[in-house]
DNA sequence: CGCATGTCAGAATGACTGAAATTC
DNA sequence: CGAATTTCAGTCATTCTGACATGC
């Protein structure tokens, strides 16, 4: 047997449960999101837009306007990053950045017209894009998964 | 009813409600996976260990030595990236490179018996990490949950 | 020749830190 | 004064590309 032959045998013994690293939550979880990443990064491109555009607009639709600060508390976005992703917001006239009279060091962000009608867009977008994504499950798994995700998400983001 | 017939429905759209934000399942695996990420990324820090020393060392054990080339197929690291990870598994004397006789291009990368203690209390730890990303899951959740990442997992490999 | 391998250099992205300037 | 806000500069880790030399 040449040494190539016997370099594929696996250890006969020690083996905990075979495919142990394909078990991993963690590493399913890295793999996916590093996917999923990819596909809904490349779906909003084509749109000109990012990820964070789409979390900027959403929130600013749901629960209106607010300084740069709050928006940050809303989605998730650092406030250093936010800098950045309002100003291409605002380059493409999706919000308008106004200072607040009422509290100089803020801006106050709202939405425009074309910024409405970019989200509907973008939702209709997003919607594809996480049907491709989940494509392999029924709604009412879609449903158990998205369900599963959140209660893991408020355990540890509570818990930190 | 039909899913084509569903879609067909004057739909407000299930996702158009208040926290469609939070519940689009990309941003919600985005999240975790980074606070997962984080969780283990740390926790193996503790051990003087990464995750990918994990991914290399389980390959090892679990189907036994191989190359370079070979090692980052089966563990999904790149094989530009491969490299440096097998210099501190090396440092550490967690495996060895050895020049293959038979095809002088490669290395044969062996596990070793210290490599072998190491996996087996990363095992551990990762055991315990794992119960803490998902500690709000009963066993039977978990599973299912484990099970559902890998279809989706899979779905997205074999397309790409 | 085409192809695989190991290596290195670096791009692109994303999460994050630190600090300065301004205003409350 | 301490605290919050906007902004900028830059770190760090990860994913991924390109290229090169060597050997099959």
């Amino acid at each position: 047997m040449t040494r190539a032959e016997a370099a594929d045998l696996p250890d006969a013994g020690a083996l905990r449960t075979p495919d142990r690293l394909r078990r991993r939550a963690s590493r399913l979880l890295s793999q996916l999101t590093t996917r999923s990443d990819r596909l809904i990064g490349e779906g909003l491109a084509r749109a000109d837009a990012r990820k964070w555009h789409y979390a900027v607009l959403a929130s600013l639709q749901e629960y209106g306007p607010g300084s740069q600060a709050e928006l940050s508390r809303r989605s998730g976005i650092y406030r250093s990053d936010m800098v950045g992703v309002l100003n291409e917001l605002a380059e493409r006239d999706l919000v308008e950045r106004a200072p607040d009279p009422d509290d100089r060091r803020r801006n106050i962000i709202t939405i425009s017209a074309r910024g409405r009608r970019h989200l509907r867009r973008l939702d209709e977008i997003l919607d594809d894009l996480h049907d491709e994504l989940l494509a392999p499950l029924s709604p009412a798994e879609r449903d158990q998964f998205v369900r599963t995700l959140t209660r893991l998400l408020d355990h540890h983001t509570r818990a930190s």
